[in-house]
DNA sequence: ATATTTTTGTTGACAGTGTCAACTAGAAGG
DNA sequence: CCTTCTAGTTGACACTGTCAACAAAAATAT
């Protein structure tokens, strides 16, 4: 009781701070809720006036990194055309990977709890995959508009594949193991983007 | 001593498979040491004998998973041309993920042991990567001769990246919650590969 | 064959963890 | 003022990884 909070919502969310802070100094297997408490001058049973469990509390971490993840996605620099917009879309994303691996690894690494018994938790998933949606029938619409239903949620998919594959390897170790040249390594994102472009300007009525 | 094993090399392996099993059924976080040890009937030290620390045993199933990973992309069915024996080579990819999604995990999640730590851990991926970018070659070699230089390691990445990002999203939790009609469901993975070979086939020296 | 060393496994301890239960100080509301 | 509720406390339990000291058995040397 020494330190006591100012109102209700303090410990709650000083504790959210407290374990993005440790998860990230020290990887999300090394959370403990003891230390949360310890760190914040608490008892070890004070964080479980807020959170029923740890699962609950790395919920809660993971539901916040989908919201920051959503309005990063949508307070994009915008283009100057379709296509322009929905390429800072993409780099956004990349951007977001790289600034923030711990969000990141929050929202797509799997263990993390099981969404139907944390429902509030994959709340912006969907919200951010029809931003991507939406993007693509807009350019689209311009360039094959007999193809924009016939495509657009395809391409979504198959465009965030990439690019989750892109980020989710940059930042695991197994990049360092295959061992790429400088110059590879150095353009591999720009490689990217431009076989994304490929497919963005693929003509799905002819054939190949 | 009650069961003394055959030979020396009898509890080590047996640590392994019992791990592999106690992590398909309760996840990689869930591995114990002493319940591999419990349930093996020897002492919670006895494994310490074979594996100096938790992460020792870890490394060794990650370094079986890429073994076993790259030994499956080997000797996956030949197809009749270049084209299809890499396209061959993409579905064993994905298949393997699908059939032997514990193993997957090992390899791609993020926190693992760190492979500077554990040399002999990511051995066989570099080996798994060189046989996409030589089936990349083969097929440029017919019909981009003059590209393949230039291309095959981006298209290798490229294509990688893509699987991967496939692969990992299906086996999350994140693909439940954006809500995808069934028709979209079934064919995705047909979009994907329909997608690759537009990138594969597409003249790099062409504008766009 | 006997003695010595090395390997392999055991027991016991320590600090750390999540979480249950019982308790208490303070605030809120009647 | 008395009751009730809330937020935080202490204490316990069963786990965990890992260190240290020990014992048995196997391999090796004499």
């Amino acid at each position: 009781m020494s330190l006591q909070r100012k109102n209700k919502k303090d410990l709650k969310e000083a504790c959210v701070k407290q374990a993005m802070s440790i998860v990230d100094k020290k990887g999300l297997e090394h959370l403990s809720l003891r230390e949360v408490a310890r760190k914040l001058g608490v008892s070890h049973q004070a964080p479980y006036r807020h959170f029923p469990s740890r699962e609950h509390l790395l919920a809660e971490m993971v539901r916040r990194a989908y919201e920051d993840f959503a309005s990063f996605l949508r307070n994009r620099e915008p283009g100057e055309n379709e296509e322009d917009d929905l390429r800072n879309m993409g780099i956004a994303y990349v951007t977001y990977s790289m600034k923030h691996p711990l969000y990141y690894r929050l929202m797509f690494n799997t263990s993390l709890p099981n969404p139907e018994a944390h429902p509030e938790m994959m709340k912006s998933s969907q919200f951010a995959f029809n931003l991507l949606v939406q993007g693509i029938r807009q350019v689209h619409a311009i360039r094959f508009p007999d193809q924009v239903e016939e495509r657009s949620v395809k391409d979504a998919l198959f465009i965030w594949f990439s690019l989750h594959g892109l980020c989710s390897i940059l930042e695991s170790e197994v990049i360092g193991a295959i061992s790429l040249d400088k110059a590879t390594q150095a353009s591999m994102v720009d490689a990217i983007f431009e076989r994304l472009s490929w497919v963005m300007n693929h003509d799905a009525n002819l054939q190949v």
